[in-house]
DNA sequence: ACTATATCCTGTATGC
DNA sequence: TGCATACAGGATATAG
């Protein structure tokens, strides 16, 4: 599931291959992908063309395009969202939602998304910040992040730790994978009330996180195509560089013990039961 | 204001 | 073989 490694990757990747080029048409092939486009499928594809993109920006999970108008087209992968740099007239995959060709003579830009959890909208005015994206707290890669801002928020909440470290309105990027892969690395209980984490172990936790999205980047971005993110979360993307999750039965790589599984959310947590303790 | 849950969506895997 | 169900989990609307 891309989380703000794997949108990192794709947003530079992105800017390598559309940054400065001129959009000639836009094709909605599925109306789900566009639906945060009020104005509807036809205005957005009408509203784009013609226009030129300048350089993708990120803050956690959102990514948006910056045209050299000061509008910006949004985009956010959900689940399964994909961009493919592909020839024109080559075969479209099923899962193609949106297709835009350039003025110039180059590949096209393809946007899939097999889920459709993902989208693509026009933000007016949004270049610089989009509004949609206000409400999103700074990553922990973001210069500007104030850490000892944000280890105080964490350390307010009652909530569990592993559900603030979701929630992207206190820091944004960080999704159930590297979750679990942050709270393995800082030895912390995924249910432990974040009101009662030490600011000390506060602090290694966020800077387990940094780690473990840093080294994602850093392999993403040398072992794959930079466009392409993998819809098969557990054996995808960087899924060689997990040591938790989705690794349940498997020995524990610290200590041995077997990782196990507990559902959380609609979902899973992995964990150590014997490293991470509740306290 | 904060917290928790239901919902959207489809391809793949599994069980009967 | 075929059908039903579980699962993957982003963000958001809604309820408490």
């Amino acid at each position: 599931m891309p989380e703000l490694p794997e949108v990192e990757v794709v947003r530079s990747g992105l800017a390598a291959a559309v940054g400065g080029r001129r959009i000639d048409r836009v094709t909605v092939l599925h109306p789900r992908p566009v639906r945060r486009h009020t104005p509807g499928p036809d205005d957005f594809a009408g509203t784009l063309a013609g226009r030129t993109f300048a350089v993708p920006r990120r803050r956690g999970k959102y990514l948006w395009l910056p045209f050299d108008d000061g509008d910006a087209l949004m985009a956010h992968l959900g689940m399964s969202g994909q961009f493919r740099l592909d020839a024109p007239g080559s075969p479209l995959p099923p899962q193609c939602r949106v297709v835009f060709t350039f003025a110039d003579d180059g590949d096209e830009l393809r946007f899939a998304d097999q889920r459709m959890f993902g989208g693509l909208w026009l933000s007016a005015g949004g270049a610089d910040l989009p509004d949609e994206v206000a409400h999103i707290a700074r990553d922990l890669f973001d210069p500007e992040l104030d850490r000892s801002a944000l280890v105080a928020d964490i350390r307010r909440r009652r909530s569990g730790i592993k559900r603030v470290l979701l929630n992207q309105t206190v820091v944004s990027g960080i999704g159930n994978i590297y979750a679990d892969e942050s709270l393995w690395r800082a030895r912390v209980h995924y249910e432990t009330p974040a009101d009662g984490l030490s600011r000390a172990r506060t602090v290694a936790l966020l800077d387990a996180a940094t780690e473990v999205m840093a080294e994602a980047l850093a392999q993403g971005g040398t072992s794959f195509d930079a466009l392409y993110v993998n819809v098969n979360g557990s054996s995808g993307y960087f899924g060689r560089s997990l040591s938790v999750y989705g690794r349940e039965g498997l020995p524990c790589l610290r200590c041995g013990r077997p990782v196990a599984r507990e559902p959380f959310m609609n979902r899973s947590s992995y964990l150590c039961r014997a490293c991470q303790r509740k306290r």
